[in-house]
DNA sequence: TTGTAAGCGTTATCAT
DNA sequence: ATGATAACGCTTACAA
C-alpha cells in the first residue's frame, strides 16, 4: 500500500478527503508519496466503507431518435455538476428488463425510470428496497417522485387550432396504449372534440412511433374515400411518415391535408412544409429528473414530488397557417 | 446477514455464483432464505473481492444530435448483451474533463474515448494505469485499440462526384482542426483536387458543427461575388444551415449551388432538396467499440487492434442528381 | 460438501 | 494530530 510508502498509516485517508485536521507537514509528506507512487484511492473500497456509490442510473425503453438524446444530455449535465456518475440502460422491452433494472439498482444510489420501461410491480419492488426512484414521462407508482410534460391541454389546444382552420375530419395517429404520453395526447384530442360537440371523431389509429409506421398507416388511410382532412400525429417521426405518404398519394399539405407532430425535433422546421408541432423541454426533463433524484437521495424526503413541465405549441405551416417559410425563427 | 437467517455461512456465496458444488438440499435451503429475506448480494463487496466492476465507460465530447445517440445505442446494446453496465460521460470541453475521465476510469474495467474528448497525455496516463482503452473516431494514441469510419476516400469520391456534375468552385465548410473526422474529410477533399490538377481550390472555411454555424458561414460566403458553386459540408447539420442560407439568398439548390453533407441523419432525406451525404455505420461504431473493449479486457491482448468501418455515399438531389424525390429509398 | 478465516481498500471510532 | 483496529459485504483458499 501507498501507506507504507509514505510513512504514515490511515492518515492518508484523512488527507485524501481533504480533512484539514492533519498537520501541514504530514499532509505534504503524504502528497509526495501519492505522487511518487501514482496512487489512486479505490472507489470500491471507499464506496463499500461509506455505503454509497456516488452514481445514479437512468433507464430508457429505447435509445433511438433525437428525443432521448436530449434527455440524456440534460441528465448527464446535471449529474456531473453534482459529482455523480451516470449509468445508462435501455430495456428494449426485453423479457429480462425487470432483472436488468433491479440489477442496475444496486450499483447506484438512485434510479430514474423513463416511460414504459418496467411494470408498476418493479417500481414498487424498488421502492420497497429503499431505492430512491424518479419516474419520468410515466404514470405515478409506488409513491416515488415524477417529472412529466404537459400533454393533454396542449394536445387539446392543437386540435382546436386545427378546427379553427376549418378542418373537419381530424384523425389521431398513434397508439394511446403504447406510451403514457401518447395516451395523454389522445385525451387532449378527445377533449377538443367534446368541447366542440358538433365534431365527429374517429377512434385513434394505432401505429408505432417511427416514421415508417406513420407512412404505412397513412397510406392505408388515404386509400379510404372518407379520408381525414387533418391528422394529429403522436410524434414528429410519425408526421414525417405521413408527409411522405401524402406526397406519394398526390395530396398537398396543408391544402388537402393538415399534419401536426409532437416533440419539435430538429428536422421539423426543415420539412416541406415546415411542421406544426409541440415543443417539449426535453433537456429540462432530464435535468430536473437528476435534481429531484439527488434531492431525494440526500434529504431522505418522504413526500413524493411531482413536477409538470410546460410544453409549447409551435405553429408552422403544416397546419394551414402561413405558407411562406419563416426565415428568422431564431 | 442473510447467512445467519438461512442456516449456513459463506456457502451462500457458492450457491450464488451457481456453483454446482453445493448439496442440492443446502442449496434449496439457501434459496428459501434468500427469498424470505429478499436478500441481494452487494455488488460493491463482490467487486472489491473479485477485483473488477463488470462495467465499462464511454465518454463523448458532447451528446447532442442524432449522431451520438446512435453510437450510444449500439454501445449499450452490445454491452448489455455481455452483461456489462455502462457509465456515460460527456466532457463538453470542460476544463475538468481530464480529471473526470481519470475518475471515471476507476469505476470501470475499461473505457472508450470518443473523438476529441481528451488529450493524448490523458490517454497515455490511462494506458499506463493499465486501463483498457478503445479510441473511437480519434487518432491513435498510447497504443490502445481504435475504431474509425472511412472518411478520406469517401470524401474524395464525393468531391469527384461534384466535379462530374460540372461544378467548378467547390468549397469545404467545416473546421479540419475541430475533429479528427473533419480533418480526414478535408484531406479527401484535397485529394480530389490534387487528382484533377486543373481545379483550383480554396482553403477550408472553418465553422462549428451546428446548423446555425453553417447558416452563418454560408451567408457570409454568398455575399462574395466569387461565391462557390458547390459546398462540401463537414456534416449534415452544417449542410442544413447552408440550405437555409441559400434559400434566404435566393439561390436554388442544386442549380445555383450544390450542397453535400455527412452522416446521413434521419432528416437528410426529408430536406428540400433531399441531401446528398455519406452514411456512417454509427450503430456498428458503438457496437464494435464495446466488443473490442470487452475483448481487450478479457483476453489481455497486448497488440492493439485498429478497425476501419466502411462508409457509403448516399446520392440524393442536392448534388445535382435526379430531381424527383425517390419514393422507395428503403 | 461445507465451515473458517484471511483478504480486498477504504472509512470511522477510539485511543493515545 | 495520528496510530490501531473494527467494520463494509463479498470471494476464496484451506481445513475439516
Amino acid at each position: 500500500m501507498a501507506r507504507r510508502a509514505g510513512v504514515s498509516i490511515a492518515t492518508v485517508s484523512r488527507v485524501h478527503r481533504n480533512a484539514d485536521l492533519v498537520a501541514p507537514a504530514t499532509r505534504e509528506r503524504v502528497h509526495r508519496a501519492v505522487a511518487a507512487l501514482d496512487y489512486r484511492p479505490s472507489r470500491l473500497g471507499r464506496s463499500l466503507a461509506r455505503g454509497h456509490h456516488d452514481a445514479t442510473g437512468i433507464v430508457f425503453p429505447d435509445l433511438s431518435g433525437p428525443y432521448y438524446s436530449a434527455v440524456i444530455l440534460g441528465y448527464e449535465e446535471a449529474s456531473a455538476a453534482e459529482g455523480q456518475s451516470v449509468l445508462i440502460l435501455a430495456t428494449h422491452r426485453r423479457a429480462a428488463s425487470a432483472k436488468q433494472v433491479l440489477d442496475l439498482a444496486d450499483r447506484v444510489d438512485g434510479i430514474v425510470l423513463f416511460g414504459r420501461t418496467v411494470d408498476d410491480e418493479v417500481v414498487e419492488a424498488l421502492v420497497r428496497r429503499r431505492v430512491p426512484v424518479v419516474l419520468v414521462a410515466r404514470p405515478i407508482a409506488g409513491n416515488s417522485d415524477s417529472v412529466r410534460t404537459q400533454s393533454r391541454s396542449t394536445a387539446e389546444a392543437l386540435t382546436v387550432h386545427l378546427f379553427e382552420h376549418g378542418y373537419e375530419r381530424v384523425a389521431y395517429l398513434g397508439d394511446p396504449h403504447a406510451s403514457p404520453d401518447a395516451a395523454e395526447r389522445w385525451q387532449g384530442f378527445l377533449d377538443a372534440h367534446r368541447a366542440a360537440r358538433h365534431r365527429r371523431w374517429r377512434p385513434a389509429i394505432a401505429c408505432g412511433f417511427r416514421e415508417e409506421d406513420g407512412r404505412a398507416a397513412a397510406s392505408v388511410l388515404f386509400a379510404d374515400r372518407d379520408r381525414p382532412d387533418a391528422i394529429v400525429c403522436a410524434n414528429d417521426e410519425i408526421a414525417m411518415g405521413v408527409l411522405v405518404a401524402a406526397r406519394a398519394a398526390g395530396l398537398t399539405v396543408p391544402d388537402d391535408l393538415a399534419v401536426t407532430g409532437w416533440d419539435d425535433i430538429p428536422a421539423a422546421r426543415h420539412l416541406a412544409p415546415p411542421l406544426t408541432t409541440v415543443r417539449q423541454p426535453m433537456l429540462d426533463l432530464g435535468r430536473r429528473a437528476a435534481e429531484i433524484l439527488r434531492d431525494r437521495i440526500t434529504t431522505h424526503r418522504i413526500e413524493p414530488l411531482h413536477e409538470l413541465l410546460p410544453t409549447e405549441l409551435v405553429v408552422r405551416s403544416s397546419c394551414g397557417c402561413s405558407y411562406h417559410t419563416k426565415e428568422a425563427e431564431e
